[in-house]
DNA sequence: AACGAGTGCAACCGCAATCCA
DNA sequence: ATGGATTGCGGTTGCACTCGT
């Protein structure tokens, strides 16, 4: 646990890499790939941690990186998903193609929350600023990783462009609509939405969920798996269907007896 | 030209999760 | 089952750059 332990030994550079040293490393991984990153630096005769090396490799050299400024789309994307699963920026980073959980989770910081609160949006609520004022920490609620116990304050999505239904799936039938009751989620905030797709705690306490089918691809089930829940009841075009996720989950995404095999069976 | 404040980004830190002997 | 090693993640920091005074 803690600090990896290579971090402890003596004459490791820190700081920024240099042109150097970024050669070294994708040159090393151009032609061994990374295998085991703790063995990296010495295979790559560099002066630096494992990690360290992971994370530049991963946030600056990959070659399939996207630089440059975020599109608009991506920025509605960010904001789509950031009301849905909050401060998890490798869950956010997952649904946009060479960008990477650093990169967004800056570009969030600097950019985008000050843009939601000039148009008077909370960004870690996603609810106008005139709801919020007054409450309590907000930025601390929107801390999705240390807070398992307090979910994301928003969980509504609407349809994203990037999210499209995958090609292999073409010739699946996909209901017009699916939402989801999962149980003993009172805790979650239930709120009124501003958006299209509303979610609701009904009267027994269930979570609803909507989701519109032009989300109905299997990223969809990344964020599925967000929830705590183990079980849960879906509703494809109101017709309930109990699943649970562990079953999705270990295996059957994505194939005939999976999610979308039983949509076809309609 | 010099200085300080503000900003953006790369990298580090610490923790949890996972792997594996 | 256990514990050390390793990976992955989100929060935070520090530095370089820009801009206004």
């Amino acid at each position: 646990m803690g600090r990896h332990s290579c971090c402890y030994k003596q004459k490791l550079r820190k700081g920024l890499w240099s042109p150097e040293e970024d050669e070294k490393l994708v040159k090393h991984i151009a032609k061994y790939g990374h295998g085991c990153w703790s063995s990296v630096p010495k295979l790559a005769d560099l002066q630096r941690c494992g990690k360290s090396c992971r994370l530049r490799w991963i946030n600056y050299l990959r070659p399939d990186l996207k630089r440059g400024t975020f599109s608009q789309q991506e920025d509605k994307l960010i904001i789509e998903l950031h009301a849905a699963v909050g401060n998890r920026w490798s869950q956010i980073a997952a649904q946009l193609p060479g960008r990477t959980d650093n990169e967004i989770k800056n570009y969030w910081n600097s950019c985008i929350k000050k843009k939601l609160r000039q148009s008077g949006i909370d960004p870690s609520t996603h609810r106008p600023l005139s709801e919020v004022e007054g409450g309590e920490d907000k930025e601390a609620m929107a801390s999705g990783r240390t807070s398992t116990s307090a979910p994301p304050p928003s969980h509504t999505i609407e349809c994203a462009p990037l999210l499209q239904p995958n090609d292999d799936a073409n010739d699946v039938v996909v209901p017009s609509s699916v939402s989801i009751s999962v149980p003993d989620l009172r805790c979650w905030e239930a709120g009124s939405s501003s958006n299209t797709s509303a979610n609701s705690a009904n009267s027994s306490g269930e979570f609803e969920l909507q989701i519109s089918s032009s989300l109905f691809d299997s990223s969809i089930l990344q964020w599925l798996e967000l929830f705590p829940s183990k079980g849960a009841q879906f509703h494809f075009d109101g017709e309930p269907e109990d699943l649970k996720w562990s079953e999705y989950l270990n295996g059957t995404i994505g194939s005939d007896d999976g999610l979308l095999g039983e949509i076809k069976k309609e």
